[in-house]
RNA sequence: CGCGGGGUAGAGCAGCUCGGUAGCUCGUCGGGCUCAUAACCCGGAGGCCGCAGGUUCAAAUCCUGCCCCCGCAACCA
């Protein structure tokens, strides 16, 4: 059976989950439900960065020990992506022992084909920060929250040799276009190595200045800092090199928002490499979610909550809304004025009353049960063709993470059925008496609806069991409701004469502003 | 001269790689149907494709310059 896996990355819990985390976490799920609808074995793996001195200092600040508050905001993140229908993960801590256990190999490793040295670092360092400054980010030679001019000092740290494998990686961007994707973000990669202005990767932190962190396997004086610790998520998630899982689900397909690509674009094969381990599928980055043309953030007043969202709109329309709305790379704005528009026009309007019209027919015509189909004249073909047609690309772009291309795509087959019902008429066929043809139009429509409800159920996995029950089958939102849709496109049917439907259905109602 | 993205109907977007009728959704106007969630279907109006040059028989699409917006440069998805 073919793996599939995807990873998000692991959030740091230094506050709580918001938008961006919900979506990010979505990709994952949606693309995990995707290939288990194409008979596939997948799973992804999310979780809490919980290490470093922003979580020292946060936990201060709310009067916790630093354990009992990333537990806590831990678990905030990990009991959230059920309430979003998200499934399927295992959820990894950088302060799992297990985790910590591979980290110190994966660290011995490196230095051992010595890829680790021990060397100077000199810089403007911030008392009041903990932390280092560049003289970039310095104002007037201030620090920029203090205001206080830093000290210079020099530091003993451990750092990895990536200097020496960029050349190596610029040529592999160059030779493999879609390894990072889509296209901006690979030139802006390439960009940064272009630019020559990425040094040595800093990996320690002494234990006089943080002690919060994974001890190094070759110096307990100290602790592993950031990005062997959190990239390494990945692969311990997995049970790390030489296990069963990991010889089975690795490489990952690997969803970041772009924030995060230069240790994820960089950073990470580099580190890969020097493991002698093969590099992830692809990385695939996407934009942000903005509110009122801005980015959210907390002194803005401008963040959405998944939660609150959900509570109002349900888990299905706010799913399909952000599936819809993002084109996977850019930008997108977030609005409930836009969703509500969405919910009414595409969910309620086209697909819940296709639903609605189409069922309460066959309750008035043959008593919910689905009758057995004629011969299909031309019209009845076209639309079977529309059909195959459509699932087709929408299979295929939702797989290329292009949701929003992908649901236009099934649309075009919404909005065909019910130009479909206008066309045919059915109402018209029932008073003629014109029983056959009746029930090869009312087939037509119920079998394409059930593919439709198929391919939902990555996108939107309790409305497409709904939709699926009504249309007499079994389907539940926690099971992909067939083996194989690829076997669902090309033959048409699967909707057997005589099975019994539901008499009406209000699948999205009509949102009243 | 830091890097990257963007400027296309009232709104939001696609098209630009590989030049040749400017497309989609929402909104709006008019018509049709009556199975349906006042939903559905058909038709219309509405755009000098940021600005200025250039290449070309032909440019939203290629080239040059300029203007404007946004993001990154910090472990915020």
């Amino acid at each position: 059976m073919e793996h599939y896996y995807v990873t998000t990355p692991i959030y740091y819990v230094n506050a709580r989950p918001h938008l961006g985390h919900a979506y990010t976490t979505l990709v994952a799920d949606s693309l995990v439900r995707m290939h288990k609808l194409m008979g596939e074995e997948a799973l992804f793996v999310t979780g809490s960065d919980e290490h470093g001195d922003k979580i020292v200092q946060a936990a201060a600040k709310n009067q916790l020990e630093v354990k009992d508050f990333v537990d806590g905001i831990s678990s905030q993140f990990r009991e959230l992506w059920p309430k979003l229908g998200i499934e399927n993960f295992r959820f990894s801590r950088t302060t799992d022992p297990a985790h910590e256990k591979i980290v110190q190999e994966m660290l011995q490793k490196v230095y051992d084909a010595g890829d680790i040295y021990f060397g100077e670092f000199s810089g403007h360092y911030c008392y009041g920060c903990e932390r280092f400054y560049t003289e970039k980010e310095l104002e007037d030679g201030c620090c920029p929250q203090h205001k206080t001019r830093p000290e210079l000092i020099s530091e003993k740290n451990y750092f990895f040799r990536m200097s020496k494998y960029l050349p190596w990686l610029k040529q592999f961007l160059l030779d493999n276009p879609d390894f990072i994707r889509p296209e901006r973000y690979r030139s802006e990669a390439l960009g940064m190595l272009e630019a020559g202005a990425l040094e040595d990767l800093c990996i320690s932190r002494p234990k006089t200045r943080l002690t919060w962190g994974i001890d190094l396997p070759f110096d307990s004086n100290y602790v592993c800092y950031v990005w062997f610790d959190a990239l390494l998520t990945y692969i311990s998630a997995l049970g790390g090199p030489g296990s069963q899982d990991f010889a089975s689900f690795w490489p990952a397909e690997h969803i970041v928002a772009k924030d995060i690509l230069k240790p994820h674009a960089i950073f990470w094969p580099v580190m890969l490499k020097s493991l002698g381990l093969p590099l992830y599928r692809h990385l695939n980055v996407h934009g942000y979610w903005l509110s009122k043309d801005t980015k959210m953030s907390k002194s803005l007043g401008n963040i959405i909550e998944p939660e609150a969202m959900m509570a109002e709109y349900g888990q299905d329309a706010f799913r399909y809304y952000l599936f819809r709305e993002m084109h996977f790379g850019s930008d997108a704005n977030f609005s409930e004025e836009a969703m509500i528009t969405r919910i009414n026009s595409d969910l309620a309007n086209d697909l819940g009353n296709l639903f609605s019209r189409v069922l309460s027919m066959t309750a008035k015509y043959f008593s919910s049960i689905v009758p057995k189909p004629a011969e299909k004249l031309e019209q009845d073909k076209a639309m079977v063709d529309l059909c195959v047609h459509a699932m087709q690309n929408y299979v295929q772009l939702m797989q290329a993470i292009r949701s929003a291309e992908a649901l236009e795509a099934l649309w075009e087959l919404v909005r065909a059925l019910n130009k479909y019902v206008d066309s045919e008429a059915p109402w018209a066929l029932f008073k003629a008496k014109e029983t056959e043809r009746l029930a090869t139009v009312m087939y037509v429509l119920l079998a394409c609806m059930r593919k439709i409800a198929i391919c939902l159920w990555p996108v939107m996995p309790k409305a497409s069991a709904l939709m699926l029950n009504q249309l007499g089958q079994k389907g539940d939102e926690h099971t992909q409701p067939v083996k194989n849709i690829n076997d669902e496109i090309t033959c048409f049917g699967g909707l057997d004469a005589g099975t019994r439907l539901a008499e009406k259905s209000n699948i999205f109602p009509r949102i009243q502003r």
